[in-house]
DNA sequence: CAGGTTTTGTCCAGTCTTGTACAAAATTTT
DNA sequence: AAAATTTTGTACAAGACTGGACAAAACCTG
């Protein structure tokens, strides 16, 4: 099967994931981007095809670590709103654990690239809108639980949500503490009647 | 004297303000903002010194235009919260209107430069924080005015409010539609205690 | 060991970028 | 009219980037 690769794809895309979150995709040249993998331009283009390819497999990756994620893996039976509001502990840990304060990686990606990159923005756009939906289906679910009373407007509330998300996502670049992150989400969720003290996990 | 320059400084400011807008800051070189302006770069190098000095007279320019204006000139008696729904509706409205969809130039700036433009990012950021710290103010002139319960947090309304706002212009690059937007941003307001029904402007 | 396959390093051409330098042009002031 | 001032066009040097071409190296399979 021909000469093995001298290095490891997985952490290369590691590599290049934490790169882009850090200077953003068009700061990110093939160039640097390979010096930064260890590995000449050829190899890298050999490996990954195209700049935006190795963003997209970047961003797959990202999106698997971050808090977003504890929407999409729905236990199926379990109270959405401890899970929502555990989710927003998360997002504002995160965002204030951060020694560069990068933010979010996804939110950064729309930021700059949406409305501007012919083929990555349109990508970002239907993951964005995606989201949403998914805030959607999870807010119905509580209805039908009983965990939001039945006149809920689920796809104003859906929307207050993300755009909370997607603003806290931001602060955090500017205002990276925790407290002063979650003491406004918080109130959000509050606000929205979306608050729920987390079921203390059986100690 | 001198020889008088054969263009429009300030229609080439407002250019390159919809220009930086539209493809954020470092994907306008010196170069094409020059042929976008019609003049050559020795010209460009000659009147605004540096791509980053326009970028900050652009920015003034578009701050001096933008809804959050309307929270700096502040009518000091006049009521705080129909204020804010005010510049909230506008701030939905000029998102959805834009049929490009380039979202607030100022919120861009912020995630595309924040952490990563040397001189640039901090300036942005001390413009965010005073931002918030505007939004205070007339929170808490809110509260002497009766507007808002005495033990309302005002530190933390404001911090969401920022949220918000800051969400929803991401949003607007994504959902573009003025009832979606407004239907999130007043559940959100109506929420946080801070709706209020505009005052009929006399009619 | 030969043949096939894949990775890798080097090289190239073409385009873009920045910032400066210098002379020509245009206009005001003396 | 001459001098001073400012803008403008052109030119330069040094460097970065892209994407592809090509040969050499390294490995697997028959």
């Amino acid at each position: 099967m021909g000469r093995p690769a001298k290095f490891d794809r997985d952490a290369a895309v590691e590599i290049a994931m934490q790169e882009i979150w850090r200077h953003g995709f068009e700061a990110c040249s093939v160039a640097t981007l390979s010096a930064r993998l260890g590995i000449t331009r050829s190899s890298f283009y050999n490996a990954f095809c195209s700049r935006e390819a190795l963003f997209l497999e970047a961003l797959e990756r990202y999106l698997a670590t971050t808090p977003d994620r504890m929407l999409a893996t729905i236990p199926s039976d379990a109270a959405v709103l401890p899970l929502l509001t555990e989710m927003f502990r998360a997002l504002c840990h995160d965002r204030a654990v951060d020694p560069e304060a990068r933010g979010c990686m996804a939110v950064n990606a729309v930021a700059e690239l949406t409305g501007t990159h012919e083929t990555l923005g349109p990508i970002l756009e239907s993951r964005f809108q995606e989201s949403i939906a998914r805030i959607e289906c999870l807010l119905a679910r509580a209805v039908k639980q009983g965990e939001l009373p039945p006149e809920t407007d689920v796809k104003a509330k859906a929307l207050a949500l993300k755009s909370l998300i997607v603003g806290l996502n931001l602060m955090g670049k500017v205002v990276p503490d925790e407290a002063t992150l979650w003491a406004a989400a918080r109130h959000s969720l509050e606000g929205l009647g979306l608050w729920a003290e987390a079921e203390t996990t059986h100690a």
